[in-house]
DNA sequence: TATTTTATACACATGTTATTCACAATTATT
DNA sequence: AATAATTGTGAATAACATGTGTATAAAATA
């Protein structure tokens, strides 16, 4: 997968840069706008996998330039991320209905605000080939697991699982990496802990889509 | 969509030009009337979307045209925004009540104009299609919600609440979000307060069209 | 101000999810 | 084949999140 790159609209200086050095840092491509029509222009000639779009800006603000953004179907699997003050009542829900995918208010941290650019980041990986791997599928927005079509709900430890393994399909994930992925590195738990939750997913899916990969770990097969 | 037809009414030779400039070139289909006797004239053979109506007027004021124009209610779908020079505090007030949708202060930036006019018209576009969602549909103008057509009037916040459930069908909200965006980012309440808001929202509207996610949030299903 | 409505808090009930543990089953090692 | 290492499993329990009744505060309304 290339990098990805994201396009940084805020008419705030301050904002920017600590944006742009934040996400850097975390290894995205970036670049920035000022306003509205900046960024515009930006989305013709830099075409961003995502873009933060400050929704108060003066000018044309950021509901609108999404709308505009999003009127061209060219630009479809561009993801926007809104940022927002604070609860600017109306004005956030008509930014979801105008094709906003996500949005983050601020103040911003920038811990948060990394993974869920990570999320919606694989979100897109996961839309855009749109092969089923297996059978199962996962929708990140709606917190869903789709087995052949139908909806599953798993439990959020079970969700988290899953979603990793499915990430890399046939990459066998060693036991550490799963802890550290679904519980963080500071929680410690039993050793049978894991286990236990793949039984669940294995009951929930059937047995045939986890692999043991005795003295590694698990893997997601397709 | 159709392009929308905007009318401009002032007396002001200058102002009328200005804006229809401004207008025309930002994509809007425009007319324009000097007083008030010709906008009600215009009204009636031009059928505007939006009408953008000077307060201060000689013979007929804004104000009272407003009312003529929304007493009559085949013209309810037709937005009013007032303009009003920047000392009429009391007029803006007047103008609301009279049923206008906004105003803009003089003297006018045409590029807020021109947000705040797209900030109308969308309001429009959500107000009128609104597919029916599970039986529930909200009416933002009037604060109300129709369940199977009959007319729930709901408080502030359980109406906030169900609003933005509802503004992404299936997609799940998670706790900090809706607290962010029903109750803002500064404001801190404990954690039983968005269950008791979903509880009376079950209570009013069925429990069938909120579901919960545990671990995660709400969602509103279809 | 009195009254009603709305919003929040809180304690506890309930149900779900996460974890542990003892032991069985399996696989690898010698 | 015997042994050790590892994983699977059933059942118990802990931890947790949410639902709910009721009290109280805050706000709106009369």
């Amino acid at each position: 997968m290339s990098k990805n790159k994201i396009l940084i609209v805020d008419d705030d200086d301050d904002i920017r840069h600590l944006l742009k050095y934040n996400l850097e840092k975390s290894g995205f491509i970036t670049n920035v706008a000022a306003n509205g029509l900046e960024c515009l222009e930006m989305v013709k000639s830099y075409n961003p996998d995502l873009i933060l779009l400050d929704v108060m800006m003066p000018g044309m603000d950021g509901i609108e330039v999404c709308e505009r953004i999003k009127s061209d179907p060219q630009n479809k699997n561009i993801f926007i991320c809104f940022l927002t003050a604070r609860s600017e009542d109306y004005s956030q829900i008509a930014g979801l209905e105008a094709g906003g995918d996500d949005y983050v208010s601020k103040p911003i941290k920038p811990k948060v605000l990394v993974s869920r650019i990570n999320a919606l980041l694989r979100r897109k990986s996961n839309e855009e080939p749109k092969e089923i791997k297996n059978g199962i599928q996962i929708n990140y927005e709606k917190y869903v697991v789709l087995k052949n079509g139908e909806e599953v709900q798993l439990p959020k430890k079970e969700f988290e699982l899953l979603s990793l393994l499915h990430s890399k399909p046939n990459f066998v994930f060693r036991r550490e990496q799963i802890l550290n992925h679904v519980w963080g590195t500071d929680i410690v738990v039993g050793d049978r802990t894991i286990d236990v939750h793949i039984r669940k997913l294995r009951e929930k899916l059937g047995d045939h889509h986890i692999a043991t990969v005795k003295g590694i770990g698990y893997k997601y097969i397709t």
